[in-house]
DNA sequence: CTGAAAGCGCTAACAC
DNA sequence: GTGTTAGCGCTTTCAG
């Protein structure tokens, strides 16, 4: 009488299984996998049958079973180091949707420095990791790098291309972006156009700036060296910038920035200087995080896919990861996805 | 020979299991499980020889065959409604961490609004969830929550607090932190202070609001009902606010925004009108995001510990569904984290 | 304190 | 097309 209530009791709570959905059905628990996992060589009136089953039983596979069934169950480390909490979120929302379709455990690490990184690179692999995802800038950071390939174990970076054998990489074409971007501004009338860049150690930065050059080059302008500036990427070093810039006697009528946090502050340091955004000066950034449309005006830019780049990331790392298990050699891609020029508010002709 | 081969192959890729262990210790696969899991009956000389083992064969559990075992996988529905990045990532990072330790998977799911909120709790409780997590503004939504106790879902609130039987919740006192907040500006000399309130559908603007009056009436001062401004918690909202409160003719020597976002905005509304920060104006926030440094001078505001708020959450919901697992009563908690008042640049004395 | 047996829920591989 | 058998790697009994 005990035993069959505490029978009883333990049924309410346990999930249902794929030989209940069976014995529902009529069938074996091994046409119900099919079923479940879409294999075509089931007949249709027992695949409805299953189904039926399924349904009105409210079943759902148990996860675990089925990783430890198919050893399936990867681990990639995913390394940040500082980026601006929009890049995170999303990259982390790419990353937590993906990571559960394929089945992926992922351990994120935050690192304070490449030393740090580096550290935690040692870490992981000491505790077995898969697959290692950098994002910049321990993207660009070569002793990091190395270290992965030395372990041999398998990497792709994020918003930044390595062209090196043995790491993968997703990203948009930043020179193609800088470059639309400045040809807008010179469509618009624009002729004296600056320039902030981000920090010296991200290939972006000089991508970016690469893209800016030839557009000008193409409109047949010279670039001043003065309007070309020094940023860092965080908005403190865009107040820097945008102080000189402002301060020039004949200052430039549209100032392009590296990113979007240095285009928020130089809108504000033009504030600050009572100049009116757009009327009397063009400002625009790069990368469409929530800062671009947080503040007044919101900010024209160009838009990078993150929360796409990094669930590709953990796609094409499983991939290569599943490929290298079955004694296949994993291929090296360079994925480039399409960003999206966004206009916004802080644009308009020279005055 | 052939057949040699393929399996020595594939026993480079294999993982060392707990057998392997137990064989390189000499003891029983059991034994290494004790020893694995912290189990206090196992010899001091024999713990020794098996983690000597686990050292040299670098063995790390199979957490599959582990959440098999102990059937103890989790499934977490978390939803989130446009808040900002900065509270997202930092929400994320909590979850992603504590779900990874307590062997939970974490639906995050976005939801445009109450009615999509609605949508996404019927869809993951049709899809066998065992709990769910409701940041706000979701979880001020009376609608979702008693959709919840309906379909006795076990459900736990982050970031505001519901005195309801069946929501736990683990949040701040934000009537405390706004009090301390109004007191330190009392102190610094301020005496005519004004409050950017919130969106009016959120707990947390009444209690912050509160906080404030209390502040004020215990140092014995009358509020001025036109100091007390409508805001939504944006950017845009506290342009607006800030705007009225700026344009009075008398107007207040210092701003209590009731987060960040507005706290920013109120920066650059004055500084566009030439008023410094803090020399002439004095402006605080709520919640320490991202943007609260971002931006210059950074804001003096009160930290919400949003990644341990998290962590704490995951923790408590999978106690509370354990608890029933086991027959057991799950108990309502409210937890109530330490805030931290975080002094910064954007405030001073009145001039 | 330690070990043997049994099984968690699922899916490969092979039969039929 | 469908069923059978045999595990995946771990932990829970229950013996000793």
């Amino acid at each position: 009488m005990v035993t069959k209530r505490q029978i009883t009791a333990r049924k309410q709570h346990a999930r249902v299984t794929i030989a209940d959905v069976a014995h529902a059905a009529g069938v074996s628990p091994m046409t119900v996998s099919r079923v479940v996992n879409g294999d075509a060589r089931v007949r249709a009136t027992t695949r409805d049958a299953v189904n039926q089953a399924i349904e009105t039983l409210g079943y759902s596979p148990n996860k675990a079973a089925r990783s430890l069934a198919t050893a399936s169950q990867l681990q990639i480390g995913l390394l940040y180091d500082n980026p601006s909490s929009s890049f995170l979120s999303a990259m982390l929302l790419g990353v937590l949707d993906q990571a559960r379709r394929c089945d992926t455990q992922v351990v994120v690490v935050e690192c304070a420095d490449r030393e740090d990184g580096m550290r935690s690179v040692r870490n992981l692999i000491a505790a077995g990791i898969d697959g290692i995802i950098l994002s910049p800038p321990l993207a660009d950071s070569t002793e990091v790098l190395d270290l992965l390939r030395d372990s041999r174990t398998q990497c792709i970076t994020i918003g930044t291309r390595r062209d090196e054998e043995h790491v993968s990489s997703v990203s948009i074409d930043n020179y193609a972006a800088a470059r639309e971007m400045t040809d807008h501004l010179l469509t618009l009338g624009h002729r004296r156009i600056a320039f902030i860049k981000g920090s010296p150690d991200q290939l972006a930065t000089e991508e970016r700036l690469a893209g800016f050059r030839a557009a000008l080059a193409a409109a047949g302008i010279d670039v001043a060296d003065e309007l070309v500036v020094d940023g860092r990427f965080s908005y403190r070093s865009g107040l820097k910038a945008a102080e000189k810039l402002l301060s020039m006697t004949d200052r430039p009528t549209a100032i392009f920035a590296c990113n979007d946090d240095m285009a928020a502050a130089t809108v504000a340091t033009a504030h600050r200087n009572r100049i009116d955004i757009p009327g009397e000066l063009t400002v625009c950034g790069f990368d469409d995080t929530l800062l671009a449309t947080t503040i007044w005006p919101e900010i024209t830019t160009i838009h990078q896919p993150i929360t796409t780049m990094s669930q590709t990331a953990i796609d094409l790392l499983e991939k290569r990861i599943r490929a290298l298990r079955d004694g296949r050699d994993p291929e090296q891609d360079d994925v480039t996805l399409e960003f999206r020029f966004v206009r916004r508010g802080s644009d308009a002709p020279p005055p």
